[in-house]
RNA sequence: GGAGAAUUAGCUCAGCUGGUUCAGAGCACCUGCCUUACAAGCAGGGGGUCACUGGUUCGAACCCAGUAUUCUCCACCA
């Protein structure tokens, strides 16, 4: 036979991806048959496959691939996102390489240079999706700037404008120095930062007099407007209706009275800086305190700050320290730990600044979007996500949804020469909205501001499908709600939440059925994969040398929803090991003779018992895709292929050397064959693929693949035969169990003598000899001397050896051993049916289930016992 | 600071309404096998006071309370 005698991967993905594409099984259009639809969260264009997209897609293209052979119409949209600050800072990085300040283009050459960037690289990630298999439509394929996406984007700002639900406002948000644009609260990352704390001296106005007031920033001590004490606080009564000096630039500040401060923290003392601190804005604006902000746009200070102007504020905050220092206005420095707010894209540290955003009112949206997950039309897999989705829907705050940069979707307003606005699509409409205000129109523009990125991925469910700009095309009626939303519980709120938000206001009905939440990939010491780290291994090198199939068996083995993945290698091993283990048994089928007989008695048999086990394997794989137990799923189909398939079945029906097999057999052999690959299918597209053509299941039609074969379903087992035949295989593993115990080959065959009192296992003699290897088997009514005997169910069997080989002492101890655990057994049970209260309160099968144990208990020491007189 | 979750074999996890005196799986491990499908394999085997302490119950890995450790999310204390 001149198979290879490993699997190799390669060859067969390349083919059947492009057979798969070139047949069009991926696309789908709407028909009479349900839909199944899954949209993919859009990976960043600037993105690059890792290993928590290979976890994701895989993920989805098991679900896609099951419902397509299940006969759904079956519908998976891929596409990216533009990630605006996170694709702008890269455009801004590569334009610097080539010597080009940002700053010294227009917003039109800039985009130019953007999309240019975007058409080069933003097709990689796409591209690496193939090669995991990913069964997207991908002539559906989408980008959330595409002009249809964008200008849905901006209808629905301008929607949710006039409804109210956003506005304009000055407000303190969290600016990005880096990027320099305004973040949601949900962009920041809170991270603990060892910090100093320094305590500095302002002195009394008139007086040699001065407080301490303690501060982790002390570059802001420049725009500071006033010090704040408790009233309470003993210890300050003396400084009431004074004023204070601020260090280094003599500035006089009032020191106001609040209840705000915390007389136990620092000094009890607080120096408000409005302008760069949420509390101390709040503070000022009820103190009525003026706001000097000391910081441009880029975290430097300004001419505001009276001193070290055009510093960076870290660099100024060292100079001002050592300045303060100097003066003697430190008391003291302390090591501090606390926490600071992080850009999410560009990591840089989050400063609060007053600025003119938009925002979006988010409270009464919320509510739908959580009454959907409360009354369970939308399903959070697993349930623990609800808790802190609840809490995060009742605490939401609004959203700010401005940037401050160039790449995404401009905020639909326009501004005249007095700066007075308008919202409105185009430029024709603001100018009339202007007039009919009253309003000039003379100096019309708009400003740089586009719209958070997660506004327009808010609408993805509904805009891959045009559904927000044309609600009753076919398209979007077919597919929307969609079924399943595979995601990281990251993004949860950023993106799952806003996304129900925005489907309940267009359509009254949730966008999804339900949500995976996916683990987060972590490498064996649980750190979370991560580039800066360099612990994730590349998925595409890992499919290089284990195979797609085995990448894909490997992930999923250990991944059940929402928990962390700890990923290591070896699973992927396992994933490979897996995909030769099929293969092989394909090799072995392959190279059978056949002899155009009927099936003998025996290996009917055979067959029954197997068609009941994988039965009862569809049944478990449904139950687990039900609840999404994937890797359940996938570890039964595993074991159906690699213990019951090729350990028993095949090994039973395999023909002896150079003996043909009946036809029949054969027959059914491939006919099982064919189902487990089916089973596998999903989750092993490509092996499965491949073997499905092969000229063993004879010729098939170009449209015959097993990507769209229907799925096993679920059919009736008689669970009687399957413990009959456990009883079989425990009798073989026994028998086997005594080779290895007493050191005797496997080639050598032994003599079986089976006492069986409740089951007839005659039909299974020829199984039992051919993989016990028995020389001599006989069923017999009493009991064997001279044997090792074993008790299967009630059946005593007897393996006569040499007398060697008995050892009538440890065979006694063996059997007294079994006797006295039985007879505990026995007591324990008696107790409980003797106890009138398990008798009452228990339930009745629960009771019979106690009898029958009895029974049964009793019966086997009977057998034991008399077993232990034949010893003599 | 608030909330949630986890803790079961060396590792990763099941254990889906509490009901066996064997608490399961996969991997790893040990022993023996190059048996003509597969050594990426075959056969067999060992391994766990279900984190700890109490409670509820006829009965607890499972329910309750507390303790410990770990993780995640949320939160403006200088």
């Amino acid at each position: 036979m001149n198979i290879a005698k490993t699997y190799n991967p390669k060859e067969a993905e390349d083919k059947w991806y492009a057979y798969w594409l070139e047949k069009g099984f991926f696309h789908s259009t709407p028909d009479d048959r349900e839909p199944y639809t899954i949209v993919m969260p859009p990976p960043n264009v600037t993105g690059v496959l890792h290993m928590g997209h290979m976890l994701n897609n895989t993920i989805q293209d098991v679900l896609i691939r099951r419902a397509r052979m299940q006969g759904k119409n079956a519908c998976w949209v891929p596409g990216t996102d533009h990630a605006s600050i996170a694709t702008e800072a890269k455009v801004v990085a590569m334009l610097k390489e080539q010597g080009i300040d940002k700053k010294s283009l227009t917003r039109e050459d800039f985009l130019k240079h953007a999309w240019e960037w975007k058409e080069k690289y933003g097709g990689i990630i796409l591209k690496q999706l193939e090669k995991l298999g990913a069964s997207c439509d991908w002539q559906r394929t989408k980008f959330t700037m595409d002009a249809d996406l964008s200008e849905a984007v901006i209808d629905t700002f301008i929607k949710f404008y006039r409804e109210g639900y956003i506005y304009r406002g000055v407000r303190m948000v969290n600016w990005d120095p880096q990027g320099k644009t305004a973040l949601s609260d949900e962009e920041v990352i809170r991270k603990e930062v060892n910090q100093k704390l320094y305590y500095i001296r302002y002195t009394i106005k008139d007086s040699n007099d001065y407080i301490i007031i303690a501060t982790t920033r002390p570059e802001t001590i420049m725009a500071d407007t006033a010090i704040c004490i408790n009233p309470q606080d003993e210890r300050y009564q003396h400084l009431k209706g004074k004023t204070v000096l601020v260090p280094l630039i003599n500035r006089e500040i009032p020191i106001i009275q609040d209840e705000y401060v915390e007389m136990e923290f620092g000094t009890g003392c607080l120096k408000v800086t409005p302008a760069h601190d949420l509390n101390d804005y709040e503070l000022g604006q009820k103190h009525n305190l003026p706001v000097i902000d000391i910081l441009n746009d880029d975290g430097t200070l300004n001419e505001k700050a009276e001193i070290l102007i055009g510093e960076d504020r870290f660099i100024a905050r060292k100079k001002v320290a050592k300045l303060l220092e100097e003066v003697g206005q430190i008391e003291k420095i302390e090591d501090y730990k606390s926490q600071v707010g992080f850009s999410e894209r560009t990591d840089a540290a989050i400063e609060p600044k007053l600025s003119m955003q938009w925002f979006c009112k988010m409270d009464e949206l919320a509510k739908p979007a959580l009454e959907y997950v409360e009354n369970g039309s939308i399903k959070l897999i697993p349930d623990k996500f609800f808790a802190s989705y609840k809490h995060w829907m009742e605490n939401v705050k609004d959203w700010c949804i401005s940037r401050q940069l160039w790449w995404g979707q401009r905020i639909p307003a326009w501004y005249n020469e007095k700066n007075e606005w308008v919202v409105a699509k185009t430029e024709e409409e603001a100018i009339q909205a202007f007039e009919d205000d009253g309003k000039t129109a003379s100096g019309i523009r708009q400003e740089d501001d586009v719209l958070d990125t997660w506004f327009s991925s808010a609408l993805w469910p509904m805009s891959v499908f045009d559904g927000v700009r044309h609600p009753d095309n076919a398209d979007f009626k077919y597919y929307y709600p969609t079924s399943d939303l595979v995601t990281a519980p990251e993004i949860l709120f950023f993106w799952v939440a806003r996304m129900i938000i925005m489907g309940h206001d267009y359509t009254q009905k949730p966008p999804f059925k339900n949500v995976y939440l996916t683990g987060i990939v972590r490498d064996k010491l649980g750190r979370k994969m991560s580039k800066s780290l360099g612990n994730s291994p590349d998925p595409i090198e890992l499919m290089e040398q284990y195979g797609t199939d085995g990448v894909r068996v490997g992930m999923l083995l250990s991944s059940p929803a929402g928990n962390d993945l700890m990923f290591d290698v070896s699973y992927c091993e396992q994933g490979r090991n897996f995909a030769n283990k099929i293969w092989n048994a394909f090799r072995l089928v392959k190279g059978w003779e056949t002899v155009d007989k009927p099936a003998t008695e025996a290996q009917k048999n055979t067959a029954s018992w197997f068609e009941n086990r994988f039965n009862q394997a569809v049944a478990e794989i449904d139950e687990h895709f039900a609840h999404y137990r994937l890797s359940d799923a996938l570890m039964t189909t595993y074991k159906l292929i690699w213990d019951d398939f090729c350990a028993w079945y095949l090994e039973l029906v395999k023909p002896a050397y150079q003996t043909p097999i009946e036809s029949e057999t054969l027959e059914t052999v491939k006919g099982f064959f064919q189902k487990v690959l089916k089973l596998a299918h999903p989750f092993m597209p490509f092996l499965t693929e491949e073997l499905w053509h092969d000229a063993m299941f004879g010729s098939r039609e170009a449209e015959d693949c097993i990507i769209v074969a229907r799925y096993p379903e679920k059919s009736a087992f008689d669970e009687d035969v399957i413990k009959e035949f456990e009883i079989v295989q425990q009798i073989i593993s026994e028998v086997r169990n005594v080779r290895n115990v007493k050191g005797i080959s496997p080639k050598v065959a032994l003599p079986l003598a089976i006492n069986t009192i409740d089951i007839d296992l005659s039909k299974y003699q020829d199984s039992i000899v051919k993989l016990g290897n028995i020389s001599e088997f006989s069923f017999v009514q009493e009991k064997v001397t001279g044997a090792l005997s074993f008790l299967a169910g009630k059946s005593e069997c007897y393996v006569k050896l040499e007398a060697e080989n008995i050892d009538v002492e440890a065979e006694r101890e063996r059997i007294s051993k079994e006797i006295a655990y039985l007879k505990g057994f026995l007591v324990s049970v008696e107790k409980k049916l003797s106890n009138e209260r398990f008798v009452q309160n228990a339930k009745p099968e629960i009771v019979q289930n106690e009898q029958n144990k009895k029974a049964d208990a009793e019966a086997k020491i009977q057998i034991l016992e008399e077993s232990l007189a034949g010893l003599g």
